[in-house]
DNA sequence: GCACTCACG
DNA sequence: ACGTACGTGAGTGCC
């Protein structure tokens, strides 16, 4: 049998507000609003809900402060009662607020009382075979055992943890009366809560034994009529008129029509964006952390992030429209219009990928044509050139694949299903197989990909356009992600310059490097083991060679190895051979095997992957190409362009991602700093350590610069005292000074880890979100990460989609030059500029990095051009 | 396939 | 009392 549960939420509330109300010492939220009466009352509501079921019903019913039927016949009704504490008053609407927060219906009527709600609803309940249970500490609600036995009254203990529970059965036994004598006692014996005075001289005991005898009230005044032999009887018939009103008062009214209400209160499960919000709103952060522990909670910033909701999609799923498959030769064999495309081929590099042909959707059928019959077709190669809208999967995947193959690039794209499922989620995974599995669509491997790819793309299309919508992500989508890939395309094709015999001299002087260093080590120790093993590496040292380890410290890594470096002489030899084993193998080695036949790299960009919106690049990674170290910078001489009238220009942006920070944050001092051009490690120094310009000391730069980088990725007092190497306490204080000094930076932060807590998810200045899905979890250490996730997502992101602006903006302004975008490295970018064009494109390129957004500082572009990469910096 | 290490911004 | 800077890719060893 299912259950109703129906709550007096105001007598609930008046002992949850006494229960916790300790004198002069109330919860509060920082700005004073008291919470404690919603705090324990969000306790009973959650242990209730914890007990209901799907098809249960639950019903929380509230007095109004208008006038009742009761007050209005009873000018003394509720009179003696002292004014309601306005600490409490407060909390009402509050409570209110929680409820809708926790998915639970409510209902307040003026004129009634939440009595009179909950009594009908309880008849109307029990009527229809539900079992009643109802909450409530006012013993008045005991008369309503009397409709039926499936109704059981809860009335909370003392401290509220525990419940007595009231049955038809036991309510003699626990009260001495049945439920139909309730009200007839009240008239008798009176409530002094109410105001009720009853029959003077009866009280409770009396009164009890009087209705035990003879039934009702009515019975009773009868009898005492005809008995007016004891002093009892005699005031019985004297307080005929009061107890009858006072019986008809405490009556509750259970024939209000609550049938639309009781529908209305169908068991809901919690809603994790509501209960965040309110949880962050009213700062209850202790259940804040604990809200994925909740039973029956949906977490909708989950389902958010998915285009469907899943329930919803798996009953639709045999409803979806199906395709017609068919192969064709000819392109005119198609005689609708064609809607959407894909390229046929592993999916795995379109670098190097063979094209085998495409899938062509129309909105019935997917026709398949391979590559021989679309060559010679010149009805496809003029579709790809007409300018129609035509979605597809992997945009920048098939430009390439059609460069390469000597097709004209299609033009006619607006909608890219990889790149917007990336903007829906780029957290969510993004490689063709898991994309379709995370949106529950099953993938056939005895069925072609890309017929497979188009049909769902097809499928999909307007549900993700909706979702890009409703996060006012669509701009960012058609006008940045979709224009950038024709551009990124464009980049891989043209490729990176690299000389085979610059790095082959390096590799030989580094591999040699390599193996002295290595003899000599194992000379040194007397033993031969593999270096290149962390795992026998840290036998050696740390136990054969006995070097005591600092406490906590773990692993080989070179901080590790730097940190010993006085206590063996085979330390140095070990970090010189990790370094030069690292440029080998990495770099001087691997990197020819990408080399092409055009003196050429061509790697991959990978435009879906990153969760911050930043680009990522493979096979090979071009944007970690080593400089920092003297020797791994050498590697950099090996990128130039032989025949000598091309340069490459490398143009970067300074200090981008604390610029935007000031502007995001609106940090005022340090966007003076930038206004002004001084250098930004030092002019903060100057600030926080208080001495003019010229007297900041290296060490104070040094310092700054650690904090302003600890600023972007989320600072920790320890991180930055492991950083700085100085002690905890050090670091806090110059955090804190930090702080003091930028204004607005930690509003930032709190802002973005607020944000984040009560929405699952941060957004960047052209709206790329990142959900974050351990931003309220209990665990302190993965909470801790998706707070720092947070802050540094919008400055990384925001810092990301300006440049990818910028590289939009430098690709139109390029189209009259020869010269060429050829590498991103995040806040860099690389061109191949013919030197008769230098002087004309340079200033324009400049120009336009600088202008790609307008921030509130000014942006400045740095850089140069030159021979070689190694020189261009 | 994962952990470790290290190259970059 | 606890573990901690953000975002990547690649080579290597080891289960």
């Amino acid at each position: 049998m299912s259950k109703t549960y129906i709550v007096d939420g105001n007598s609930l509330l008046f002992r949850a507000y006494y229960s916790t109300a300790y004198t002069g010492n109330f919860m509060k939220t920082s700005f004073g609003v008291p919470t404690n009466a919603v705090f324990a009352f969000h306790n009973l509501i959650k242990k209730i809900k914890a007990e209901v079921k799907s098809g249960d019903h639950l019903f929380v019913a509230f007095d109004t402060d208008k006038p009742t039927k009761r007050s209005q016949e009873f000018d003394e009704y509720k009179a003696q009662r002292s004014p309601c504490p306005t600490e409490l008053i407060m909390q009402f609407s509050i409570a209110r607020e929680l409820l809708d927060a926790m998915n639970v219906y409510w209902k307040e009527v003026p004129g009634y009382e939440a009595d009179d709600l909950a009594g009908s609803m309880a008849r109307y309940a029990s009527e229809n075979d539900q079992e009643v249970r109802l909450f409530s500490s006012d013993k008045d609600f005991l008369q309503l055992l009397a409709i039926k036995d499936n109704v059981i009254i809860e009335v909370p203990k003392k401290g509220l943890k525990e419940t007595i529970l009231y049955n038809q059965n036991n309510l003699h036994d626990l009260f001495g009366l049945n439920p139909d004598q309730i009200t007839d006692f009240k008239g008798i014996a009176g409530d002094p809560s109410d105001n009720y005075k009853g029959i003077a001289g009866i009280g409770e005991k009396t009164a009890k034994k009087l209705l035990n005898d003879h039934g009702h009230l009515e019975e009773l005044i009868q009898y005492c009529k005809e008995h007016q032999d004891s002093k009892i009887n005699q005031k019985i018939v004297a307080g005929e008129k009061e107890a009858l009103f006072f019986k008809h008062l405490a009556t509750i009214d259970t024939f209000i029509d609550m049938k639309t209400d009781y529908e209305k209160a169908e068991y809901k499960p919690y809603l994790k964006s509501k209960l965040a919000a309110f949880y962050q709103k009213y700062e209850m952060r202790s259940f804040l952390t604990k809200i994925d522990t909740l039973s029956g909670l949906v977490d909708d910033f989950a389902l958010q992030m998915r285009l469907f909701d899943f329930e919803e999609k798996a009953e639709n799923k045999n409803d979806l429209p199906r395709f017609e498959k068919k192969q064709i030769h000819t392109f005119s064999e198609i005689k609708e219009d064609v809607i959407g495309i894909a390229y046929d081929s592993d999916y795995i590099n379109e670098n190097t990928d063979e094209l085998k042909g495409f899938s062509l959707a129309t909105k019935t059928t997917v026709f398949y044509i391979n590559k021989e019959d679309a060559f010679k077709d010149n009805g496809f190669k003029s579709f790809l050139i007409q300018d129609k809208q035509i979605s597809c999967y992997d945009y920048k995947g098939m430009l390439v694949l059609l460069k390469r193959n000597g097709f004209e690039s299609i033009v006619g794209i607006d909608f890219d299903l990889l790149l917007a499922t990336y903007l829906v989620n780029p957290t969510s995974g993004q490689k063709v197989n898991d994309l379709f599995i995370s949106y529950d669509i099953d993938l056939n491997p005895e069925e072609r990909l890309s017929d497979q790819i188009i049909a769902n793309t097809i499928l999909l299309k307007d549900d993700v356009i909706n979702k890009l919508k409703e996060n006012d992500s669509l701009s960012l989508f058609q006008n940045v992600e979709l224009p950038l890939a024709r551009v990124i395309a464009n980049m891989e094709i043209e490729g990176f310059p690299m000389d085979r015999c610059t790095l082959e001299k390096i590799d030989k002087e580094y591999s040699q490097i390599v193996e002295e260093t290595k003899n000599e080590i194992y000379r040194l120790i007397n033993k031969e083991f593999n270096l290149n093993s962390p795992k026998q590496l840290d036998q050696v040292l740390f136990t054969d060679l006995g070097i005591k380890r600092y406490k906590n410290e773990k692993g080989t890594s070179s901080e590790v190895l730097l940190s010993h470096i006085n206590d063996h002489p085979v330390i140095p030899l070990i970090i010189k051979y990790r370094l030069f084993s690292k440029l080998v193998s990495t770099y001087t080695s691997s990197l020819p095997k990408h080399l092409q036949a055009d003196g050429k790299i061509h790697a991959i960009y990978n435009q879906a992957l990153t969760a911050t919106g930043r680009l990522s690049m493979s096979e090979p990674n071009l944007q970690n190409i080593s400089i920092r170290s003297a020797e791994g910078k050498n590697i950099r001489k090996a990128f130039f362009y032989p025949d000598d009238d091309r340069l490459i220009l490398s143009l970067d942006y300074s200090q981008i991602e604390l610029r935007m920070l000031a502007h995001l944050g609106d940090i005022k001092i340090l966007k003076e700093i930038f206004k002004e051009g001084l250098d930004i490690h030092t002019a903060t120094a100057s600030r926080v350590f208080k001495v003019p310009i010229e007297e900041v000391t290296s060490d104070m730069r040094r310092k700054a610069k650690a904090v302003n980088f600890g600023i972007i990725y989320g600072i920790s007092s320890y991180g930055l005292s492991q950083q700085l190497e100085i002690p905890r306490e050090e670091a806090k204080e110059l955090i804190n000074s930090f702080k003091e000094t930028f204004t607005g930076i930690e509003e930032f932060q709190t802002k973005c880890i607020e944000f984040a807590r009560t929405n699952g998810y941060v957004s960047t200045i052209l709206n790329r979100r990142r959900y974050l899905k351990d931003i309220n979890s209990s665990n302190k250490v993965s909470r801790s990460f998706s707070e720092r996730a947070a802050v540094n997502s919008v400055i990384q992101g925001s810092a990301a989609d300006l440049i990818k602006v910028a590289m939009i903006k430098c690709f139109e302004l390029l189209k009259p030059y020869k010269t060429k975008i050829i590498l991103q490295i995040h806040d860099e970018l690389l061109f191949s500029v013919p030197k008769s064009e230098l002087k004309i494109v340079e200033p324009l390129l400049r120009k336009a990095m600088e202008s790609a957004i307008e921030l509130t500082i000014p942006l400045k572009v740095d850089g140069s051009a030159a021979e070689t990469w190694y020189e261009a910096h």
